[in-house]
DNA sequence: CGACCCTTTGATGTCTTTCAAATCACGTGG
DNA sequence: CCACGTGATTTGAAAGACATCAAAGGGTCG
């Protein structure tokens, strides 16, 4: 891994040029594809994640046969974090939802990392603030309002993620976003989309009118 | 606040007697009652509180009217640490909801404290960490599920912090936990307490049978 | 004793799920 | 280039879960 790419990244940003070195020898890039699965719930957590381009959902799959999706990382955010830090197994499954690349390392060298630099483990304390307040959102989401406004909370969030208005997600992981089933989320979007709010395809939603969007989110915030 | 009092409190076990010695004379014990609001909403997040005793619920308030519990903190747990650390407002409110008392600092020495001492930048970590998994855990269980098995895998939560198998809880905060109504909490619990899982009063929700309590839970893991 | 808060119950309506089936979009191989 | 297979999306009808509104019951404290 070179070091521009490394810099790039909030985590090791603000690092001297031997401790990037230093890490950029024992990180290597490796390509997703979707549908890969980086890690299974319960599985020994013993790599370090950190996603550089594409998406990768993290999820809960219960006994009926749902899954539930917990947080969906994009650039920069580290996945399966929590699980090496308390040294106890993936409590979810991390899977590739758009085409990209991860970051990988292993556990031990992530932990002497984190315990050698007080930059990253401030840089850690940051991210996991941030995983506290998107998780709280979420909860919050999920939690109260009809499904509709739900969906559009949530488009509303992975609109920050992306560079365009065009989002790559299926109605089935809206859906296990939402806490809702496909076909509600279906029939949830019906009227945004023919009140021109949205505009959906294949794998695809395009946010058209953001404020009215945002007026269909209203009660959640 | 004497230094017998902060050494129980994990976030500060392990630092050297001079060290507690200082914290003691920036720290404050201060009585908490029932109904008692550490912060609102939107309120400048300038003051560290760690509850000692008793037992604080963090909770947003939509514009329905309806309200939903984030969390509910007890002994040895930051409250409203996030808004601390990255600088905010505070993002939801604390209520109190059984009599008890929290310390309380500036934020000014909780950063000093965080900043001079990896022991406890440590502890945040692990703390934050711990949040991360009971957020995901809350979500899971929100987001999925009928009310009769939120309900039971939320008193099978709740009887972890507690310390007989009796949950001073009302059934509105145990409907704002579980993202449902007080009518529907009051019917979802009717089966449990007429087979014998739980007993019930004001305020008050006592575990008899935890092994089956855990089977209504069921398909929440 | 009475006010107040928490809890319980009932009736009704709405939203969501469930199950089943049809349709559509995309990539593949002929 | 077109037919075809596969997975994603859409639609319908019926059942079920939950919310809502209204009112009554019960315990606690001043």
């Amino acid at each position: 891994m070179n070091l521009a790419n490394l810099q790039v990244i909030p985590r090791f940003s603000g690092l001297d040029p031997t401790v990037l070195e230093w890490i950029g020898g024992r990180i290597t890039l490796r390509e997703i594809k979707n549908g890969d699965v980086l890690f299974w719930e319960g599985d020994p957590a013993n790599t370090f994640y950190l996603v550089f381009s594409g998406a990768v959902k993290v999820c809960k799959h219960l006994e009926s046969g749902r899954e539930l999706i917990l947080d969906i990382f994009h650039f920069g955010e580290a996945v399966g974090e929590i699980a090496l830090i308390d040294d106890s197994d993936f409590p979810a499954t991390a899977e590739v939802i758009e085409d990209g690349s991860v970051l990988v390392m292993s556990k031990t060298d992530y932990l002497d990392i984190l315990d050698r630099y007080p930059t990253v483990s401030r840089a850690v304390i940051r991210d996991l603030t941030y995983r506290v307040r998107e998780l709280s959102s979420r909860l919050k989401v999920v939690g109260s309002g009809s499904v509709e406004m739900r969906i559009a909370c949530i488009l509303k969030t992975l609109a920050r993620h992306e560079e365009g208005d065009t989002m790559r997600i299926s109605r089935q992981d809206l859906a296990n976003l939402a806490g809702a089933r496909l076909e509600t989320v279906v029939r949830a979007l019906k009227p945004m989309v023919e009140s021109g709010i949205v505009q959906t395809g294949r794998n695809r939603i395009e946010i058209l009118d953001y404020d009215k969007l945002a007026e269909c989110a209203a009660e959640l915030r």
